[in-house]
DNA sequence: ATTGGTATGTTATAATATAACAAAAAGAGG
DNA sequence: CCTCTTTTTGTTATATTATAACATACCAAT
């Protein structure tokens, strides 16, 4: 899964700050630290995985980065449909799928369980089946998850001498 | 939403003796005793709710459970697909799926954010649809999780003044 | 400048889950 | 029945994930 890194975070950040200028949300340098640390890998990070990565960013810093301070951002750019939750791992990674500016999308994550890359994609039909399914008994849809968890192209191949 | 209820715990514990035997697992009592709180109602309740219905049933006995006990029972009583975990906020419930004695199905959880009442279904058509997505960027599937967060019928029954 | 909303810093603690090890109980084989 | 092995349970402690509560700082619009 090659691809350009560098301009991909580079689109993400330019739609980032879009966004909250379009939805009047502040997108501060806390929450843009944040998004940047998991922008730089596709990968789901715990809190305190990202907590600590912000330590390390803020070490000149004359505080230290608390727990409340990464929920906070998270919640923030949870909000706003740039970061997405794995709910089955409690970590998160930022939203890579190309979308308008109206932001949030129903995201379909394939979790491998080897390198913990996150491979996201969009998930429209078959969310329509779901609401076509819940409207049958009268349910009315507010949040949607689908998670898919197994191991991606790469990490078989690297494990296939297990199976030989 | 009306339905036998106890003539479907009835059938539910049936079938969780019978799986049990037919892999040559144990469902002992204290297993069973989680299994039957998560029977009791078509509710999601989180661990250490199931540790203080436990504690209570358990008052003459000479020792108070323990979270183990209860993570204990819930990892058995998941590996043997009798019961299903709701990521998406870290609580269990009994499966109400007629199902085969092999037993383990994919899951659809309609979760009602107000009651906390499950809906659930099978997933077999989204699940087929899943598997062919994932194959196409060579990932392999392990396991799918799909929720459906949002209000019951009944809930929005309850609350529609809300809305005139 | 004052004020009202938003964001941050800080401390403490709640809620969820597991590690580690000892003791007891249950099945398997003689 | 007895012994060995495996599985289950009891117990204590602790790890991990997340939030409450309150004080302070910032920012933007009058």
């Amino acid at each position: 899964m090659s691809h350009n890194h560098k301009k991909c975070i580079k689109t993400s950040l330019e739609f980032a700050h879009k966004v909250s200028q379009d939805k009047a949300m502040r997108l501060t340098p806390q929450r843009l630290q944040v998004l940047k640390i998991l922008l730089d890998d596709h990968k789901a990070l715990g809190a305190y995985e990202i907590l600590e990565r912000l330590r390390d960013m803020n070490l000149a810093s004359q505080t230290t980065p608390q727990p409340p301070t990464v929920y906070r951002a998270l919640d923030f750019l949870l909000e706003m449909g740039l970061v997405h939750k794995v709910e089955s791992q409690n970590s998160y990674y930022a939203c890579m799928i190309e979308r308008s500016a109206d932001g949030v999308h129903i995201a379909q994550a394939f979790i491998c369980e080897s390198c913990g890359a996150v491979e996201e994609k969009t998930a429209e039909a078959s969310v329509k089946k779901l609401y076509e399914k819940a409207a049958t008994f009268g349910f009315e849809v507010n949040q949607v998850i689908m998670e898919c968890r197994g191991f991606c192209a790469n990490c078989q191949k690297q494990n296939e001498f297990f199976y030989e």
